[in-house]
RNA sequence: GGUUCCGUAGCUCAGUUGGAUAGAGCAACAGCCUUCUAAGCUGUGGGCCGCGCGUUCGAAUCGCGCCGGAAUCACCA
């Protein structure tokens, strides 16, 4: 139980008490104390002068009073305006922290089966910044997802097909004599993307010459030798062209290889990977089975269409009028596959908010369809990463690759540690672990804190902080307390498994215990919200906090036993939370650093 | 133009089931290392919470209308 239904039920009897009336618990409003305020908890009694027909400050003092003479857990309480603010005595607090050590602590309560699609690339080009943030939401969501219980399947679906890839295949066979990442030294997706961005380079050149000779824009760009010459070899595609799909193995065999390392660097790992290309024919038969169903419709020129005008949304095409497929044909595909494959109660999808209306969309075909799962879907639709000048494009060269951005990370969390010289002693293998792990740990916070709903900038001149509020701050945090216990340790103080309840504590280590105590309500808000920020300000007001106790307060030398094992124990669950906390948010935190 | 989302300090972000005096970090300035890691701590300045009207005892938070920005409205993915 929750402190808060803990003293939401106290305070529905001490009502019925004092005033012979039952009350809707709903009607309670419980909040921690502001800091300016003397208490724990804050009671607003607004909702019950109607009740107790008498003034806000005698009827909170009424309430207080009960609830101080009847809770010994209760301690004192003040009344401010209609604010009853209450405090709980330090023995309750103590208690509340050595529950940290029993077993009981990590008792789950979901037990949903959960799939979760994220990253999703196109194996067109390297990955960048988008994507980054796109993989640690993720890999987080499932994190938290599965410390509250559930069972969690991550699924990876990769774009491998359509006229994209073929555009970079293209410019391949034509400008590329030959070349592959092992001759170029160049990662394979690298290799790949530059052909991608040679075509377009091409494309645009012709489109301009065709425009020369008087086209409109439109005949141009349809018209060109190019764009004649990748639909060719994307019918080719479709029609099983022994040469043309040998090709395209290799190619994107060439991307994942690189996607593999940037995967592995982030520590971004998968339980299942689906293919486009092997699930857009599924999607086309569901099509056709609508079709008889008679809830889709035939267009004149023989394309298949949703009539989704009744839910105030246009006609979407799902077959092309020569009977190819288009984008979310795949998508019914996958998701019908999905759902008998893994029976999940629960599909979130991982996906940049400029699908909005494709989700939309994808759902209200399914309900079409017949399916009542469609409801289960959600749509996890995070902000794009934006630049000062705007949104990231790829053809502009306006992106921040994701390879580039990790190894800048890692050179500057190296200059900061030689420059600081915390690292001097340790090995070389040594130094490069905690320097890879502060990078990578700055990089990851950096994405993580903000809300993932929202857009957010990355300004590569600031680049990303390593003071404040950041991923090293709380390593830093952690290392600074395992640096402690070891000292502890070395001159053999022993860190207790529970601490004497009647310890003396300050208002900072109250404070202290106070977050550490709502831990699992943060975790279970955030697998609610499906949001991992909530996870990342938490664990950013631990670590300052303690920055604060661990700066004002000695613990090594403090001179009473009690405090001192008090003290000790408390650094001790603290490093544990941040440890857990960042875990959550795929960020490891370093011994020493 | 329709739909959806966003607008909080110079900058980046918290805070929204309506509650007390709106918080952090960065940047600026001023302090704190003979004492457990200064990637730290303390302090100063900085705000018509886009604008207006409404609902309410009470609005950054809810409603309506403006203004500004983004996404989307493909037989692209």
């Amino acid at each position: 139980m929750t402190i808060e239904s803990f003293l939401t039920d106290k305070f529905c009897k001490a009502i019925e008490k004092l005033y012979l009336q039952t009350i809707d618990i709903n009607q309670i409003q419980i909040q921690k104390t502001k800091k300016d305020f003397t208490g724990d908890y804050t009671i607003n009694v607004f909702p019950f002068l109607k009740i107790s027909k008498k003034t806000p400050e005698q009827t909170a003092s009424e309430i207080g009073n009960f609830l101080k003479n009847n809770l010994e857990e209760i301690n004192s309480f003040e009344v401010i305006k209609g604010f009853l603010n209450l405090s709980f005595s330090d023995s309750f607090w103590i208690n509340e922290l050595n529950k940290t050590s029993e077993k009981t602590e990590n008792t789950l309560t979901d037990s949903k089966n959960i799939l979760i699609e994220y990253s999703s690339p196109n194996t067109n080009k390297p990955l960048h910044l988008g994507h980054i943030r796109n993989n640690l939401i993720g890999h987080s969501l499932s994190e938290i997802l599965k410390a509250t219980g559930n069972h969690v399947t991550k699924v990876n679906l990769i774009n491998d097909r359509g006229i994209h890839i073929c555009k970079s295949m293209l410019a391949w066979q034509k400008w590329g004599n030959g070349i592959t990442p092992g001759k170029a030294n160049i990662k394979g997706d690298k290799l790949v993307g530059d052909f991608y961005v040679l075509f377009d380079k091409e494309y645009k050149k012709q489109i301009a010459e065709l425009l020369a000779k008087g086209k409109t824009q439109e005949q141009a760009e349809n018209e060109t030798v190019l764009i004649l010459e990748v639909r060719e070899m994307l019918r080719k595609w479709e029609a099983g062209d022994a040469e043309v799909r040998k090709l395209w193995i290799t190619m994107n065999n060439w991307v994942y290889n690189g996607f593999e390392k940037t995967y592995k660097i982030l520590g971004i790992t998968f339980d299942k990977t689906h293919y486009e290309s092997q699930t857009y024919e599924l999607g086309k038969k569901e099509v056709y089975k609508g079709l008889e169903k008679n809830v889709l419709i035939k267009k004149d020129d023989n394309s298949i269409c949703a009539d989704l005008t009744d839910d105030g949304l246009d006609e979407k095409v799902l077959l092309r009028s020569d009977g190819t497929s288009v984008y979310i044909t795949q998508d019914i595909g996958t998701a019908i596959m999905r759902k008998n494959e893994f029976y999940a109660d629960k599909m979130i999808y991982v996906v940049g908010n400029e699908q909005n209306y494709h989700f939309q969309v994808l759902k209200l075909v399914l309900k079409k369809l017949g399916y009542d799962w469609h409801k289960n879907i959600s749509h996890l639709s995070y902000g794009m990463v934006e630049l000062p000048q705007g949104k990231m494009k790829s053809r502009e060269g306006t992106v921040v690759d994701a390879d580039d951005l990790i190894d800048e990370m890692f050179a500057t969390a190296k200059s900061i540690s030689d420059e600081l010289g915390k690292l001097d002693g340790l090995s070389e293998v040594e130094k490069t672990e905690i320097v890879k792990m502060v990078g990578l740990g700055a990089l990851k916070y950096f994405i993580l804190k903000v809300d993932p709903k929202k857009n957010m900038l990355y300004n590569p001149v600031e680049s990303i902080d390593f003071n404040g509020n950041t991923g090293p701050f709380i390593q830093y945090t952690h290392a600074r307390i395992k640096s402690v216990l070891r000292k502890a340790n070395e001159i053999s103080l022993n860190v207790p498994e529970k601490v004497l309840e009647n310890t003396e504590i300050n208002e900072t280590e109250k404070s202290i215990i106070k977050l550490i105590a709502d831990f699992k309500n943060i975790i279970s808000e955030a697998a609610t919200e499906l949001n991992p920020a909530l996870i990342a300000n938490y664990v950013y007001t631990l670590a300052k906090e303690y920055n604060q106790f661990y700066h004002d307060f000695s613990i090594l030398k403090e001179e009473n036993t009690d405090k001192r094992n008090f003290r000790l124990f408390l650094s001790s669950v603290t490093a544990k939370r941040i440890k857990d906390s960042m875990r959550l948010l795929g960020i490891d935190v370093p011994e020493r650093m």
